[in-house]
DNA sequence: GAGATAACCTATAAAAATAGTAGGAATTGG
DNA sequence: CCAATTCCTACTATTTTTATAGGTTATCTC
């Protein structure tokens, strides 16, 4: 149960873009020297926040990335749903854990895992990139 | 962000326990043989769950756990701090993360951070054993 | 158009964490 | 003594995560 650098790094990276964009793209390479993240890295990241349609793009030089929403729309979740497809992995209907699984599905432990699934993904909705940003 | 199988097995080996024990020790080869767990791991499992004084250990033939304490106060909190010690990691203390930390320490992320995993302690603290057995 | 800078894409490597196995020692009840 | 059990340590295998590498395509400036 932790957050992966993954969704570390793109908050971070969201945060910075956020303050340093005066409506005009920012880059990668600027969001990384800025908060000092391993830029292709970071690159593969962006990808994934763009096609869950949190950022969008322009090509070439003066090109770079922009927040598709705004601030206070962005949630943690998003970012980690984008960044970390899985991040919130309920069990007995993970495939590759096959072999101890609870037998008869669906088992009493399902509602458990759902419910905190639920929970959690209510909870990092509520936190929105404003917030995260008016702390900095 | 997910659930470790340490933790989902810990969960259903102590439901197991709480449900199969009549004031007597249960053997981790009978809960495993219920619950359809691998034995050795589980075995590793409850050696922390007693270090972590959830469960009491009587040895020999006819030995085996019981729970130290009543089912209303073991927490999913306490399970997951035994079991998989590291269930709530804040980062930017995380030493390991040397390459590409936040800099100038502490950074304005660490208050978001702690407050997560503080918001999660106290979550997981708020699902007791009892209620776990409840539903099944 | 040339050159620079940027997103975009895929593959691979390196590192870390997780899950699981193995073999035996110590303890206790019958 | 024998069987069942906890207890302990080491190792292996697998999976996931993090990071790097090398290149392609698009766009801006000159």
């Amino acid at each position: 149960m932790y957050i992966s650098t993954k969704t570390e790094y793109a908050v971070r990276a969201l945060a910075e873009l956020a303050l340093s964009s005066n409506n005009k793209p920012v880059s990668i390479t600027e969001i990384c020297e800025k908060q000092s993240l391993p830029r292709k890295y970071v690159e593969q990241l962006f990808r994934k926040l763009k096609q869950n349609g949190l950022v969008v793009s322009t090509h070439g030089a003066l090109g770079g990335y922009s927040l598709a929403e705004s601030v206070d729309s962005i949630s943690l979740r998003n970012i980690m749903d984008a960044v970390d497809e899985s991040y919130v992995k309920s069990f007995c209907n993970r495939e590759y854990r096959t072999l101890h699984h609870c037998k008869g599905l669906p088992c009493g432990f399902h509602e458990l895992w759902d419910e905190i699934k639920e929970h959690l993904n209510d909870y990092f909705e509520s936190i929105k990139l404003d917030q995260i940003i008016a702390r900095l």
